[in-house]
DNA sequence: GCCAACGTTGGC
DNA sequence: GCCAACGTTGGC
């Protein structure tokens, strides 16, 4: 079981969007950055627990937690032309973007700030304040646990 | 809206 | 394979 940071603009898809979307979960698709496919592709296992990031938004910064429900299966996203995630280089053979599955566990009563985060020296080695522009990123188990501290939440 | 930091594209 | 030009992400 693995932990993920994974990047959403609340205004697109927000915690209170996967909770409303209950059980059935919603498609992570979209994610059309290599690093991050291969991430999904290859690394994102059903069971993983992911932090859920708001982004580009008033309150940056992390704002619950989700559970991966099925695992990497091709985006079909990159097959439709009228998506704004069409890629005319994908073939069904050879598809270049993938997809999982997650649903809503926890919504933080606060949204921890992308400037605590900075703050806070036990988590200075945390990919998402070293690289800028990775929407798909692992979490070390002692980050998740520093973050779900701070959160006041134990999950 | 600005702009820094990065990723991608494409000529050579 | 290098690298300049360009596009995108994302904080502020």
């Amino acid at each position: 079981m693995n932990f993920w940071l994974f990047k959403t603009e609340p205004d697109d898809c927000s915690i209170d969007d996967l909770a409303a979307a209950g059980g059935t979960g919603l498609p992570w698709d979209g994610i059309r950055n290599y690093q991050a496919r291969n991430f999904l592709r290859d690394e994102v296992q059903e069971g993983d627990r992911v932090l859920i990031y708001h982004s580009s938004c008033a309150q940056v910064g992390l704002a619950g937690i989700a559970r991966v429900i099925r695992g990497s299966y091709v985006d079909p996203d990159q097959f439709d032309p009228n998506s704004s995630y069409y890629d005319s280089k994908a073939t069904a053979d050879n598809p270049r973007w993938y997809c999982v599955d997650i649903a809503f566990t926890h919504k933080f009563s606060r949204v921890i700030r992308l400037a605590e985060l900075k703050n806070r020296p036990e988590l200075a080695s945390m990919v998402l304040l070293r690289q800028g522009r990775l929407s798909v990123q692992p979490v070390s188990s002692q980050e998740w646990g520093v973050i779900t501290k701070l959160a006041g939440t134990v999950s």
